[in-house]
DNA sequence: TGTACATCAGTGAACGCGCGTTCACTGATGTAC
DNA sequence: TGTACATCAGTGAACGCGCGTTCACTGATGTAC
């Protein structure tokens, strides 16, 4: 009764245990066993909602994009203009990444081999990066005679953002590297993040 | 004689198998028994050379911040002022990414636990670092009205260039999502290290 | 309302594997006299 | 130049471990009549 046979909804509580293992030891220590160890039930039972494990795992890191999204989007409401929901949607996304380092990996290391195999996964890439490349297009519309091309502006913001969130990962960059006076890492990303959006309102000279 | 007993300089040639092993099949294929295996040693030899897997991984990790090096220097040589370095060096260091992603991964991943315990790794990190931020600093010297801090300024362009270098070798990107056009990563990444590039010679309004 | 039975979601033992590391060893090399 | 011996750089067997996955199974649930 208190354990009882069938779990309920163990699909959802092995991907909350997976995340759960990420935060707390790494994506090292993330195994199917040591998911079903910690769910609480045994270690083929994950087999009655997964393929294999790359399923599980391609599972876990759309849960990832989701709170990805989830993080850009509730910086991005305190924004009024979209010049400055640009910056809040960089911060967001730094800010996911410091907190859920291990979750980020997964989304973009190699782990799971073949990305193209679950599709869930990659409609939600996508939409993550329609939300960028959407708000950049909002922002180079206000300035007729910007001459910067919009791909190029996504992908130069998304390196941006993607390349500081993986250093701070790291720990190759630490919030007090500027001239040490300590500040926190939003406000590192937002100072970082402030100067490239500049280069965005350029015009031809 | 054609296998004699004693090697010569098994300690470089465990590197190198490390680094071909890293290049053919991916950082998930890299086991000390492996880099053994391909070196021709029995799989206990390492251990005259390096206290354990972490002390191989984190000469393979210095060896590939050489590299990095190298590929920054080659095209920085060809600029002739900072400005056009600032790129140059971009650009390489993308170069390298594209051409060695396993050992990107390596050097700035999650699999050398303590990189403290590894004052030779941390010494050429430091170089590459400081090769960047001084062709940063020269370039913000040509503009006195500059108000750019070379702190964030180093920082910021890091960022980007290490986040595309990264998407790059995910494939998040790939070099013909430009409209259509086909064109090279190194053309690419030269136009999105542009863009930014231009966010440095800002002056106050 | 009660029963037979198909289906579903779990279990537990077992497989074969590759891993990092230790141990006692041995062959090769270099040095002191 | 020759020999004894210390040191160095390899070997091979073995350890204990955790892994992904398979298999035949069983307990619980739901549905048809």
């Amino acid at each position: 009764m208190s354990q009882p046979y069938h779990h309920g909804d163990l699909r959802h509580a092995l991907i909350a245990a997976a995340i759960e293992i990420l935060e707390i030891d790494g994506i090292g220590a993330l195994s199917l066993r040591a998911v079903a160890r910690r769910a609480g039930v045994s270690q083929t039972a994950p087999y009655r909602h997964f393929r294999n494990k790359e399923a599980l795992l391609a599972a876990v890191a759309a849960e990832g994009f989701r709170g990805l999204i989830r993080h850009m989007s509730e910086r991005a409401e305190g924004a009024a203009d979209p010049a400055t929901r640009v910056t809040a949607i960089g911060v967001g996304y730094v800010a996911f990444a410091t907190r859920h380092p291990a979750q980020l990996r997964l989304m973009f290391g190699p782990e799971i081999q073949s990305k193209p195999d679950h599709p869930e996964l990659i409609g939600v890439a996508r939409e993550a990066y329609a939300m960028l490349s959407g708000t950049i297009a909002e922002r180079l519309a206000l300035d007729d005679a910007a001459t910067v091309d919009p791909v190029i502006a996504t992908l130069a913001s998304w390196s941006m953002v993607h390349g500081l969130a993986l250093l701070l990962v790291d720990r190759q960059i630490n919030p007090n590297m500027t001239g040490g006076v300590e500040i926190g890492t939003d406000a590192l990303s937002a100072r970082i993040i402030a100067l490239f959006g500049e280069a965005l309102t350029l015009r031809p000279d």
